[in-house]
DNA sequence: TTTATTTGACCATC
DNA sequence: GATGGTCAAATAAA
């Protein structure tokens, strides 16, 4: 995938933040590897099954930087300045800081930033392999287009996963001169209706429904491009190969 | 008729 | 008071 990445592991001793930029940049195209093959498997258990994989994948690299945090710090070493778990630490935020929410009270209230899961941007942001619900759009003070609010459109399973949808801005000054429209998306709370199918041992998940329902926020338009068949790697490589979609997350 | 989306209002937080 | 997140009625689409 990344050439770079083939000697990474010969400077874990003595470039720590050098390893951190790699391991983001690392966990980046697994993330963008994601939101490019999930759109093409048409078959749900084949999208679940690609889901925990990556997931999985994001979690180990997750538990690498982590760890790589804890020696840095402990040896006085300054660690970049990132945000496990999530890709675009700041930009994700909106500008908000990271503060946690004390109180309870209340049904209406700002989100707890502590719930967040992660955060990607990505030119397919409908396709994550979950079926969700619209409940919500808000002109956000500042930006040049709508948060979008969704939430897991199985509620009715007590599933709180919701995530946020926002078009990123073009900014030309920082290397993103391409006019393919890109979204960042907050991931918060956790599918519980997945775990539900997990325990009672089948692979029929409702949020893994991407076929049956043609009504998948927005989906059918963002499908159509992308799902040109079979994938092969080549073919993948092309793609990122490809300077027209300018694959750099961080712009 | 059912289901999903839109949108204004409400509420919590800053 | 400003802002962001959510609710719920109205509306649109299948």
């Amino acid at each position: 995938m990344d050439n770079k990445m083939t000697s990474s592991s010969m400077m874990v001793v003595h470039g720590g933040s050098e390893m951190d930029s790699l391991l983001r940049r690392q966990q980046e195209l697994v993330i963008q590897l994601r939101a490019l093959i999930l759109p093409a498997l048409r078959d749900s258990r084949s999208a679940g099954l690609a889901v925990d994989l990556f997931d999985g994948v994001i979690d180990c690299i997750n538990g690498v930087i982590s760890r790589l945090q804890s020696i840095t710090a402990a040896g006085g070493e300054s660690a970049a300045a990132f945000v496990l778990g999530d890709v675009i630490s700041n930009g994700a935020g909106e500008g908000q800081e990271e503060k946690p929410v004390i109180s309870n009270a209340g049904q209406k209230r700002r989100r707890n930033n502590e719930k967040r899961s992660r955060s990607l941007v990505t030119i397919v942001p409908h396709y994550d392999g979950h079926h969700w619900r619209k409940y919500g759009q808000k002109k956000i003070n500042g930006r040049q287009h709508a948060r979008s609010y969704y939430k897991c459109a199985y509620t009715e399973r007590n599933c709180s996963a919701t995530k946020t949808i926002q078009q990123q801005e073009h900014n030309r000054t920082l290397n993103c001169e391409d006019e393919t429209p890109k979204y960042i998306v907050v991931y918060y709370g956790h599918h519980s209706c997945r775990d539900e199918n997990t325990r009672n041992g089948t692979n029929n998940d409702p949020c893994m429904d991407l076929t049956q329902s043609g009504k998948i926020a927005g989906a059918a338009t963002d499908f159509e491009k992308f799902d040109q068949g079979d994938l092969d790697m080549s073919s993948l490589m092309e793609v990122f190969d490809n300077p027209e979609l300018n694959w750099n997350i961080i712009c």
